[in-house]
DNA sequence: AAGTTACCCGTACACCGTAAGGCTGTCAAA
DNA sequence: TTTGACAGCCTTACGGTGTACGGGTAACTT
């Protein structure tokens, strides 16, 4: 390609500049836009270079939800257990918000690197000391992470379709006979609607109430009098 | 490719043909082993005659999983809202195991399928009957299909990787740092251990009585002397 | 029997991930 | 200063993907 005259500066690659390169990169255009052929491209590099930092596309993939996971806000006390999942998961949302591609890269769970095993080890560790089992600490945990991935991808899903969200909602709308079904016509108007700020918020809350009221539950397997 | 002689009966191709084998593959070797190609390979056919059934490979993928959502169990009657919502979901369970594939598609959410709508009807007609809010509505469907989705989906990819599930789970804890991760590796051995057919249900048990006590906080805000 | 239509095939294009091997600029040891 | 090694980058190539296009053929309609 460009055969680079002797005064340019030629900043190497490096595993952290493939990385960041490829988050920018799903971060405009989705996960199916991250070739390793155009992540080249945009480091001035042919696509074989790339693998002198990085074993294969799923190393990069892995990598890139690690980095992502890192941006958690991941308290270093954890004795107030309710405040700190809150401060986890809202910051969580937040982040995944802005990198909407992740929540589908941790789904499928390939790998997990460093960051998401401090993240995990968090959540666990805030369970487990605020006096849940083993099996709720479990539970729990899963119910947390299946609300973060789950609800922050259904809400970018209907943000970031390409076509403008009205257009294509009305469109879903019109087409839907709603003598049948009007309670799906009444959701997806609320869809269309609302804001959604605060719903993630709504949802973490029930989620941890529902953990409180096992934790005693099984506390105190016999009710006093 | 076969140059047909003319005594074969040749059972014609149709949409209904093709998403089946298409789901067969899938089911069989996972989303990436179904490409047009081998489905047309299976069904004794060149790849591009699909396109005769079929628009594309997405329009396959959103059929196959609408089919698996047909099979859901969906209650005439959901005037019992929990009893109704839990045939729907223990039914769910059930199919989304037998079809892993379709729980990663259902998050991405191309297109909404005529048995899908039938099973968001039924499901936020069950929640608006029961007394709920449009708003708590909104949330408890999303939590009830974010739970199946995510829940099932963690469980079957723990199950369905290649090499045995237990050298995988081994290795993985031998590498981890125990002292640094401690609650992280009690969790991995706690899913290598337990057999997990009961916490669907229990976290399932979990939302519904989250859902049910958001109501009656919201439908008696005045509470009784 | 003739005409039409629905279906299927073959070819081709642009893209993908990556294995194998060649060139080159840099830097340490001799 | 010369030499050698080596890491980083490039080129080429292979087998895979989804699908646009056009030509043939079997079967149904009139």
């Amino acid at each position: 390609m460009a055969t680079r005259t002797s005064g340019e500066p030629r900043i190497p690659l490096s595993t952290e500049r493939v990385l960041r390169a490829a988050i920018e990169l799903a971060d405009e255009g989705g996960l199916e836009s991250l070739s390793m052929r155009r992540l080249g491209q945009r480091l001035g590099v042919e696509a074989m270079s790339l693998y002198n930092h990085v074993a294969n596309k799923d190393d990069v993939l892995s990598g890139i939800v690690d980095l992502v996971v890192g941006e958690f806000s991941i308290p270093d006390d954890v004795s107030d257990w309710k405040a700190a999942l809150r401060q986890i998961y809202t910051s969580a949302n937040k982040v995944l918000t802005r990198h909407p591609w992740a929540c589908t890269l941790m789904m499928t769970a390939s790998g997990v690197g460093p960051w998401r095993k401090r993240y995990m080890e968090s959540v666990l560790g805030a369970l487990r000391q605020a006096g849940c089992s083993v099996e709720l600490t479990h539970l729990g945990f899963h119910a947390l992470d299946v609300h973060l991935l789950g609800y922050t991808i259904q809400v970018s899903s209907f943000r970031s379709l390409p076509e403008d969200l009205g257009e294509m909602g009305a469109r879903f709308l019109r087409d839907l006979p709603e003598d049948d079904y009007p309670f799906l016509a009444e959701h997806v108007r609320h869809h269309l609607e609302e804001d959604h700020g605060s719903e993630f918020w709504f949802g973490l809350e029930l989620v941890l109430d529902g953990i409180e009221r096992r934790r005693d539950a099984q506390a105190t397997p016999i009710s006093p009098p």
